[in-house]
This record gives structure tokens, sequence and C-alpha cells, in this order.
DNA sequence: CTCATTTTACACTGAACAGTTTACTTTTCA
DNA sequence: TGAAAAGTAAACTGTTCAGTGTAAAATGAG
């Protein structure tokens, strides 16, 4: 009884789910009631009651799961035998990947319209991000190491890359001022910041 | 009758304006009912009510009010005769400052605040913000004529360096995860940026 | 068919809040 | 002093919304 229950069950919840996903991105969070999400989710209000007590419990089912989802890592490993050039291209092409993609896009804006006005949460939460940029700082020191880098602080070197990076494919989308780049406009930016650092950094 | 009365009017008004810009910096317009905004006010709802007959036209208010004052012109002019260097690192660190100044944080705050969900209004105001950042525009042109720097695209480098700029003095402060900048950060994070910029687009 | 679980419909509570109305007070200045 | 202008306090309207309670209906397993 309890195994196709279950199923029905999780179907609900999962329209739940998707339902809070898409309103949260449209409405904003404050702008989605329950009740209209209950329609949205063809669901009866309760319902989504009895799977998520309070609002903000969904939101933050919402928010990690996503967290959890987006942290495919990126990661290339600093190749002695290869030039600068072509392994940064990739490592920053990743990223400008992972910034510009609709779905981080959504998450970023579920988590800002959330945590706005909350800076001290947002901060704890943005201490688990930092963790997945770190595969950029481990690639830095090893070419620095290598001899084939030469910076004083890797940590500013990655703030740099992550400006160039987000201030092209991350928040003008995420303010919709600009529209979803093209692939040959990630490879263009890519290119073009590392040439800029690399101009600048490589020995 | 009309003079002395005007200014206990505006000083009610120039109230209601100084508690709004505070309250809704940190509450956010939808956390400030206007009965709060009333209370620290030291202002009756009617009062408020009396100068801003919508809570919509008190924010409309603020916004270009504060819109309007930020707009004091960084202008530094190319000069031939002067090294590249020092121009630009006066012109950027006049943008450094501009950006993570506490005024401008809060009216961004404010701004995307109110105008998150609202991306179309958004898109209106922000093309009368880029007029400001023609300066950079001009110079770099100027320079590039001058054929003193290199480069295609003066668009893109600017969109660089006002990537660079607002990815350490910008976005962090804005949501309050970075502390607010001192004078000899502004002073190194500006140098990079130039050193970075004239590395690659200097002849 | 029957039992257990889950969902649904819907009415309800209680709070927050924008905006209004009214009756009253203070300030200013002529 | 007295009339005009501005402000005040407090109750009120209407709405929106988070969250609850409950009884009936749907679903599926044995």
């Amino acid at each position: 009884m309890t195994e196709t229950t279950r199923k029905r069950s999780d179907k609900k919840r999962e329209a739940i789910i998707q339902a809070a996903t898409q309103a949260f991105q449209e409405f904003g969070v404050n702008g989605t009631s329950m009740d209209k999400l209950a329609e949205l989710a063809q669901v009866s209000k309760r319902t989504v009651y009895n799977h998520f007590s309070k609002k903000e419990e969904l939101v933050m089912h919402l928010i990690k799961e996503q967290w959890k989802s987006a942290l495919v890592n990126i990661g290339v490993e600093y190749q002695h035998d290869l030039p600068l050039n072509a392994q940064l291209e990739e490592l920053v092409f990743q990223e400008v990947t992972f910034m510009c993609s609709e779905g981080h896009l959504e998450l970023a804006r579920v988590a800002i319209g959330h945590f706005f006005y909350e800076p001290e949460k947002l901060k704890d939460e943005v201490a688990q991000l930092k963790a997945q940029e770190s595969s950029l700082h481990r690639w830095l020191k090893a070419g620095k190491a290598d001899g084939r880098l030469v910076f004083d602080d890797p940590e500013q070197v990655v703030n740099e890359i992550d400006s160039l990076i987000k201030g092209q494919c991350f928040w003008p989308q995420l303010f919709k001022i600009e529209d979803t780049i093209s692939e040959d406009d990630k490879r263009r930016i890519t290119q073009n910041i590392v040439a800029l650092v690399l101009c600048r950094y490589a020995s």
C-alpha cells in the first residue's frame, strides 16, 4: 500500500516543487502566495502544507536543492606540458558557461530575492559557494609554482577573473538587462578574459 | 502666512524623505509599512499621504532624487602629453570612489529592491545611467586616436574595466558580503585594474 | 469490498497593510 | 484675536495572505 501511495505523494510533491521553482522566478517569493502556488501546481493548498509546513521551508528546500545540483564541479587540473592559454581558456569557459546558464541564473534570482534583506544569512550561504571557485585558485597556484605565472596574491587574480566573468555573463543577465549569451559570445568573452589575464601574469 | 508655513511643511516632508530613505534601505520597500514609516518620521500617517499620495510615488521620488544627486560627473579629459598610467588611474579611481560610496550603494539597494521583479522598468532607468559611463569611453577613444592605445571595440574595454570595478567595489558591498573599502584598498584595486588594462591595450 | 492513506474543497482565523475619514489641535500671520 | 493652513490621532474599510481545521472524496492494497 505504501509503495504506490508514496508514488502518488511524490508526484504531488514534485508538482509543488516544479511550480514553486517557476513561480518564484517569475513573481518572486513574496509575489507568490501559497494559494496561487497551489493552483499553479494543480494541487490543493492543504497538500502544499502537508509537504512543506511553512513557506520558508519550501524556499529553503528549493534553494539548497538547486545549489547542490549546481555543484557540478568545474575542474581543470594544471598541466605542465600544455600551453597556459588553452588550459585557462577551458577553465574560464567552463565558469562562463556555468554562470550564464539559465539554471544558475534562476537559482541566483530566487536566492537574491529571498536574501536581499537578510544579508547575514546570505553571507553564510555564499561561503559555501566560494568552495566551488577554488579550482581556478588551485590552477593559478600550480602555474605560479611551475614558474609560468607571476603574481603576488592568487586571491586577487581570482577576484579579477571572477569580476570579468560575472560582469559580462552574470549580472546583466540576472537583472534581465541583457539577453542570453550565444555560444560565440561566450567564446569571445572567454578569449578576451584569458588574453587580458595572461598578458599581465604570464612570465 | 505661506512663507513660514511652507517651512514647517518642508521640514515634515524632509523628515518623511529622510525616514523613508533609511527605512527602505534597512527593511526594503515592501518591508516598510506606511504606518511604520510615519512613526519613524515622527509624523502622522496622514501627513505622509498629504505629501505623497501613494507609496509608489514616494518610492519613485526617492529613487529619482538620489539618481540625480548621484550624477556628479566623473570627468577626465584625455591629455596627449601626460602618461596614460596617471590619467587612467585618476579616471578609474573616480569611478571606484563613486561606486563604493555609501550614497551610491544605498541608491542601488533601493532601486534593486524595487525593480527586481520589474525588469522592463529597470531597463529604462539603467539606460540613463549608461550616459554617465561615457567619460571613460571618450578617454579610450581619444587614446586610440592618438595611437597610444590599441583595441578593436572600445565598448568591450569599457565593459571589462567596469566589470573589474564593480566586481570588487560594488557587488560585494551591495549585498553586504564585504565591508566598506578603505582608501588604501581603493588605491590598490585601482592600480591593479590600470596595470591589467594598460598591459594589454597600451601600444 | 474494505481499510488506510492521501488529497481535496472550503471555510475560517488572525495579522498586516494601503489608503480614507473624521473630529480635534497646533502653528502662523494678518 | 481669529481665520487659514497644516498636522495629529485613532478608528475604519477592504484586501491580501499565511496557516489551520475538518469533513468528504479519491486512491490503491489486500
